[in-house]
DNA sequence: CCGCTCATGTAACTGGTTACATGATTTA
DNA sequence: TAAATCATGTAACCAGTTACATGAGCGG
């Protein structure tokens, strides 16, 4: 079988997290995680799971709901090992170069804007910003850390990166203003 | 027409910044930008110029090369609008929330593997930041700011991400090993 | 004249999106 | 009893990937 894509990975992971659980508790994972990144349509997560399932990583136990069925996913054994593979160490090294931030990406075209435009979408980024922060640092505070350490850290990232991003912002309006002034 | 993607927006501000220029020309740039987000593959970029095109946002000066000919794209009076309206403000609220990290994204599922496992991680992790920063950092050194501030900038938004990711790896290392003393 | 860079594409494929379709269970 | 949530899928589509194919210009 080909590498596995990031998707993939992370639907195992989820499952190996929340399991054993049905398809739509791994939808509802993505849908809530309020990243741009993870769309969790039904459209991939179904086809996924049973792609997941024929080559032997997850098995379901199926059980009665309704006049239909419901299906149970956890991880067997070769799928924790494709699992812990995937984790690393080793990483690969594509994992450390910058994300893709569409913010940045739209930065770099800043000049294309009128002086008034750039400083309105400088101060527009900051409001924006603040407010996520606001939101993710609640999540923060309400998260019971000895649920899971990691889930905990890896929310706590995030925090890291939005403030990474704030100062970026901070030493941008700076400039851009003494540019513009 | 559907609205654009955020590829197809980014290849327009590309022939903007960097026009008149060839296909060639765009594709390095994403080549070269050292993102994994960016693949810069000719079936993906090809296609779209000749789209943006058709679409008239961008328009192709061509001249002779050899037996066949080259194009030399420069964006257009409507292709400027929509480069604008693209960038913003407003800025869609999307853009404010975390973007996807693989390292994150792996160290949720950090449980599943052994303690020794997970310092590991945690440990290469920090190495493959730290010869990233280096790297980056060299480059916005060499930056020649007044070329382009904005390009400048956005560089500069890079090391406060993956400073942030520094700060974030800093605290995750205690955590673990307090966990796995 | 060799190797590198500049230059332009296409064909087959596929992972993931969008949109649709259906029905059971729980809770206010 | 109405609304919200839990639950499962499929069909059409398409943007972007992979891999292939070709050739000119240029520096040493």
């Amino acid at each position: 079988m080909r590498e596995a894509t990031e998707l993939e990975s992370t639907v195992l992971g989820v499952v190996w997290l929340r399991g054993p659980c049905t398809a739509y508790v791994v939808r509802q994972e993505f849908l809530l995680s309020g990243s741009a990144h993870w769309s969790g349509s039904a459209g991939a997560i179904y086809p996924l799971l049973a792609r997941l399932e024929q080559h032997g990583l997850i098995k379901a136990k199926e059980s009665e709901w309704g006049r239909g069925s419901k299906k149970e996913y956890s991880v067997t054994r070769r799928g924790m090992t494709a699992l812990r593979s995937w984790i690393g160490p080793p990483l690969p090294e594509w994992t450390a170069a910058p994300t893709f931030d569409p913010v940045r990406t739209r930065l770099s075209f800043l000049g294309a804007l009128q002086p008034e435009q750039r400083a309105e979408f400088v101060a527009e980024a900051q409001r924006n910003l603040e407010r996520e922060l606001g939101r993710i640092r609640a999540l923060v505070t309400s998260f019971r850390v000895q649920d899971d350490p990691y889930e905990y850290l890896s929310l706590v990232g995030t925090v890291h990166e939005l403030e990474g991003r704030q100062r970026w912002l901070e030493e941008v309006a700076r400039v851009v203003s003494s540019y513009d002034q």
